[in-house]
DNA sequence: TTGGGTCTGTTCGATAGCGAACATACCCGC
DNA sequence: GCGGGTATGTTCGCTATCGAACAGACCCAA
């Protein structure tokens, strides 16, 4: 039984208005997620909904080759589950703890149960899906036109955000999977950024030193990913439109 | 003033329930789409939500540096506009006509009204939404490892499901914008292509010969968007969880 | 009929990333 | 302290794609 955890860790669990969370806190399961544990498999009926708290989880995209590429990243501003509440239930993605650390989950019953309520939880996490399209979008884009090196600096920026500490405890073969590239590639970005001073490694343990310079160093995507999360997350605007049932 | 267009004619506004489309359907708005028309661009507060019927619109995200991808399309059976209801009301993506035709719009403010009745539209608009995030999962992965022959080809097939004709009006310049790569490069594909007998084209003009063919030049992408588009969109079931206010 | 604009075809060298193979280095348990 | 497993470093040839440059073809309008 993990002691100082709280649900409102998880930003999205600490926005929701109090009724919703009289409701939902009682049927909250606290659980510890494993490097590399899978949450649900492509395919898979989805039977919880996830909100990470210093956990981070990966959308993998594993192609029938075997090729893989990380879709998207959710860790304690978002939840890992959007396909319950959008009526699909199952997704094409495998969703894959890539920082192990705590989470909360609940149910899909409860979760849709509040879901259709249609009250605060449901404006905050269609905001939410909002901002993950756009880190998707993102990630095609900078999959199209942006180095191994670049997609480096975005990645470690995107994990950074989503952890207390600035160290990664993460094998270059993982990071490579992720960025759907070859770990030799990995390990030559990464052996770039060392050597400007920006990183230290060494076997599965990766430590920002100089996070300005990983900034200056990467591409645009992540400041647009940035930005938008925090547009769409940080200040909830009343909603406009049809007010009554 | 177009004659025999009919809302119906795209597959969203055809299946939302009978009290939905009396208080819809005559604030629609008959509109025809020019090519490269922009109906939205990046950061732009978005007006109006789109039904194409007979026209094609791109999801573009263009780099600052001018190196654009494609993210995702919308023909007949979805719309333009997802972050109107989803609670953006921005997007960083630009919406650009890729095949001329004709559209249905409704201003933002009736959507609205309407989608937070929280009736079949707001069901329906979600599981949609849900497909499109399906479609630009798979964009993602397919700008990571497919070759630009195959990528061509997912690009046809879409294209093609999405217009009643099999040819298509289009630069080769312009599918290199969408698909993010050279002009030179869908030059080479497309001839590929033809010397197979699977395309005819000339000074904007391809026509489909043999379908089947590129379907099994084609990646994986194609047909996994595809089943995940019927499966989200032909049949819906019942909502579970919740049912009162 | 002529000319400008656009679309397509083709070539060149340059380069990023791939695939495979192998060397080294580190950690942990026995 | 030894050995096996895992993580990282490095090399080599190969291919897809890039970037630039230019030629030809087609279309339409003056």
């Amino acid at each position: 039984m993990p002691a100082n955890h709280d649900p409102t860790q998880n930003h999205l669990l600490a926005a929701i208005a109090s009724d919703e969370r009289e409701r939902i806190f009682p049927h909250l399961q606290s659980i510890d997620l494993r490097l590399g544990e899978v949450l649900h498999e492509a395919g898979d009926t989805l039977s919880h909904v996830y909100f990470p708290t210093d956990s981070i989880v990966s959308l993998l995209y594993v192609l029938t080759g075997g090729e893989s590429a990380e879709i998207a990243v959710a860790g304690d501003e978002g939840l890992i589950g959007v396909p319950l509440f959008m009526g699909g239930e199952t997704t094409t993605t495998r969703a894959v703890v890539q920082s192990a650390g705590h989470a909360y989950r609940l149910s899909s019953l409860r979760l849709k149960d509040e879901f259709y309520r249609h009250g605060k939880l449901q404006d905050l996490f269609l905001r939410y899906t909002q901002a993950l399209i756009t880190q998707m979008a993102q990630t095609a884009v900078c999959n199209r036109h942006h180095t191994v090196d670049q997609q480096l600096c975005r990645w470690l920026l995107l994990s950074l955000d989503r952890l207390p500490t600035n160290t990664l405890r993460m094998s270059q073969q993982l990071i490579a999977d992720m960025l759907g590239v070859r770990r030799e590639g990995v390990t030559e970005a990464a052996g770039n950024l060392r050597r400007l001073g920006a990183i230290r490694y060494s076997r599965g343990k990766i430590t920002v030193l100089d996070r300005p310079q990983l900034e200056r160093l990467c591409c645009e995507c992540y400041s647009v990913v940035n930005k938008e999360e925090d547009r769409l997350l940080t200040y909830l605007p009343p909603r406009i439109g049809h007010a009554t049932a």
